[in-house]
DNA sequence: CATTAATCTTAACATAAGTTGTTGCCCTTC
DNA sequence: GAAGGGCAACAACTTATGTTAAGATTAATG
């Protein structure tokens, strides 16, 4: 079910000190900060971090853990049957948030670490902002509040991949997310990019079975659309791929 | 694409006065509420209420419209690719809130009327608890936190009824959760409910096609599953329904 | 450097689901 | 009450994707 070992691409830890650069990068593009609420976020991204190798579950389902900011490392909100068919619902990048502040459900996802994964703790981020109750002043209350709205347009995107979508589509669509996303914790190059991810996490991702996964990255391969080697990514045709993904750009991206 | 018309059981409005029930029990159950806040939400489903027939369109894609209570009928969460196909991202019941206070994100989906619907201007309730950055002890705030935490769970049930489960298990699954949160509203006995919603809708939302809906609804009707006939659903046996759809009873419904 | 274990790749085959077309029923409407 | 249109039902055939199984790479380990 789950792999062993992933591409070596994933084990690097970031470089000491730059810690908070994809979650300040990322929450700074959803709202203008003051100077106090990047000495927050840098903070936390400094204080003592919860370290998880790959494989490691995050928090497990019906859990309602304490907010985490994802500061290294991938991870990924999944489902099991009970006959062990598992679904990714949704990956997590560096930058993204884990679990909320209560009130909160019992998650319905557990989550799990894909690479080895850096977290830091997220309370003092909701605590200064007060969120979800947070005066509209509060440049970070805003930004943590366009984080869930965006992780909610990123689940019906993955809705209708799953939905509607061919294989080459739905794989299409997924890396064309990726690199957005990544794009935005400063994480990619325009073209170029991580992906530590085996075929089995990208079929649990897409509804495929892996053989079928294999198939289609093959083909497009073969379509010289990407390459994929070593956990790299190339887009070589962004326009290409983009119309048989049904791209739509997501405004959301900024305030 | 769109249905003309649909079940007759769909065009039926509720009967005067009684407008604001579904949308107070659910709050209701969501978290106790005052007594102020009771006849906020009366109010709100008694003022003036938006109309619109079955096929109408609520908001369109990417718009970003101010929250409205759905009082009576059934409406979806639409998606659409460009060559025309379709997914329903979510149903919206009786009950449903549509739309967020700002700031909020351009909405990733339209909204359409299934069948006529009325709308009340949920405004006033967002007003009134200051949502999102409601004092804790607002149990209208916290309702409507739940609320949207709940619309949230359902969307990754969604999420893995696409991804992972056969046509016959993905109409199980929906059947179960329709009847919950139609009971959750007060709109279901307990193993039997209106279903105002032609195969090509259920089509659209289980993410298969028109014909493969009717051949695993004949035969959930031949393994005598359920009844389904002119927009009622009877549930005949509901544990063995349950265990096909790897039904988990969602703890979140309650405060 | 040898060895092992993951991961990727490919082939042959099986099956769930899509497509097309036809029929019949039940509304509605004239 | 005849006609038309939407919807459900059913059959025949096609296709996308799943399954199983076997090599071929590649990365981790000693």
């Amino acid at each position: 079910m789950l792999p062993a070992r992933l591409h070596p691409a994933g084990h690097e830890g970031p470089p000491p000190g730059v810690e908070a650069q994809p979650l300040l990068r990322r929450l700074g593009r959803l709202a203008t900060l003051s100077a106090a609420e990047v000495s927050i976020i840098t903070e936390a991204c400094r204080g003592p971090l919860r370290e998880l190798p790959a494989r490691g579950e995050i928090h497990a389902e019906g859990a309602c853990p304490p907010p985490a900011a994802l500061v290294s490392g991938w991870a990924a909100r999944v489902r099991m049957l009970a006959d062990g068919r598992r679904q990714i619902v949704a990956f997590l990048l560096p930058g993204d948030l884990i679990g909320r502040p209560p009130p909160c459900l019992p998650a319905p996802c557990a989550a799990l670490a894909l690479t080895r994964v850096l977290l830091a703790d997220a309370q003092p981020l909701f605590a200064a902002s007060r969120f979800p109750q947070a005066p509209p002043t509060s440049g970070l209350a805003r930004a943590l509040r366009a984080a869930e709205l965006q992780e909610e347009v990123l689940l019906r995107d993955q809705v209708v991949r799953l939905g509607r979508q061919t294989a080459y589509e739905r794989l299409a669509s997924l890396l064309l997310e990726l690199r957005q996303r990544l794009e935005a914790a400063g994480l990619a190059e325009p073209n170029r990019f991580a992906l530590p991810l085996t075929q089995e996490v990208l079929a649990d991702a897409l509804g495929l079975s892996i053989v079928h996964i294999n198939r289609t990255v093959q083909q497009m391969r073969r379509d010289r659309l990407i390459e994929l080697r070593g956990g790299q990514v190339i887009i070589l045709q962004q326009e290409t791929l983009q119309s048989v993904a049904d791209w739509q750009d997501m405004a959301g991206l900024q305030d």
